[in-house]
DNA sequence: CGGTTATGGTCAT
DNA sequence: TGACCCTAACCGC
């Protein structure tokens, strides 16, 4: 379920659950063992997200901190208990797990399926930063940065939208949706969208995953479209919240009745109204 | 049980 | 553009 907004939330939440304190950490899985035993027992200082990508730092006695690298990519999980009475066997192919118990309860994260799983210096972390765009989660990001290659590339925004050096964090949901509320045709050229419209997107970005951080879904639907207001049934699964067009293909545009379409664009699937999304 | 799909990304061709 | 990586859920047989 990972978008930018998984990658924040379980940042605070490792934070909150390790931050501070004395960690053990492991392999199960094995595929990390090597890494895991040197960072077994350390402190974990914090974790923090940039766009799709997760550093936990641990002290490691060394001046710069040692950092894991997590990505998650397309089916990687990392499930934070953060408060049980005891620490569990691991089930399955965990990759990673942190631990720790105390007198006032225990508490355990178990990575799997993740495409990174890496130790890596601060230097390692810094160029991954800046390879990336900006992200709407972060209070320093530079959305001029991202207007800066828009709008001089000749590439679709459906596309520009899912490239994590032009904006970090965006993933397959938040596009489609975001170019459904702006009203924005998918194949638009980035030189063809307007400084107002770019504008608005990143501000509604930032809202909406945002939101999806604080509920852990997303949730993109405005109030006067809800399932409540309009007498329909909720979404029948669970794996993005309410939604104007993503995977909605074939059926009715929530707005206007006309068929949601599908097509690939970078790679995957894009799901729009052909009537709602019409201008640049 | 096998095939398909998935909120992602890299590398080779 | 396609192969491939990682894991889990779902579907039809």
């Amino acid at each position: 379920m990972p978008e930018g907004h998984t990658l924040h939330r379980l940042a605070l939440d490792l934070s909150a659950a390790f931050g501070g304190r004395r960690v053990s950490v492991s392999s199960p899985q094995g595929r990390f063992a090597d890494e895991a035993a040197l960072l077994d027992g350390t402190v974990l200082v914090d974790a923090q997200s940039w766009g799709k990508h997760l550093f936990v730092q641990l002290d490691d006695g060394s001046a710069d901190g040692a950092f894991v690298h997590v990505h998650l990519g397309l089916i990687g999980t990392f499930a934070v208990h953060a408060s049980v009475d005891v620490v569990p066997p691991p089930v399955g192919q965990v990759r990673l797990r942190l631990a720790r118990s105390a007198p006032d309860g225990s508490a355990y994260a178990d990575l799997r399926g993740a495409i990174t799983c890496a130790l890596v210096t601060a230097d390692q972390r810094a160029a991954v930063v800046e390879r990336s765009g900006p992200d709407p989660l972060r209070p320093d990001a530079e959305p001029d940065r991202a207007w800066q290659r828009i709008h001089r590339s000749r590439k679709p925004v459906g596309a520009l939208l899912m490239d994590q050096g032009v904006l970090a964090g965006v993933g397959n949901v938040y596009r489609a949706e975001v170019l459904f509320r702006h009203g924005v045709a998918p194949m638009t050229a980035g030189r063809r969208l307007p400084r107002v419209r770019w504008n608005a997107m990143w501000d509604d970005l930032r809202d909406l995953m945002q939101i999806g951080v604080e509920r852990g879904r997303i949730d993109t639907v405005r109030p006067e479209h809800e399932p409540e207001a309009m007498g329909r049934e909720p979404r029948a699964d669970d794996h993005g919240g309410e939604v104007y067009v993503y995977r909605r293909d074939g059926l009715p545009c929530l707005v206007c009745g006309t068929e949601i379409r599908r097509r690939v664009v970078a790679g995957r699937n894009l799901f729009w109204c052909p009537s709602c999304q019409q201008r640049g």
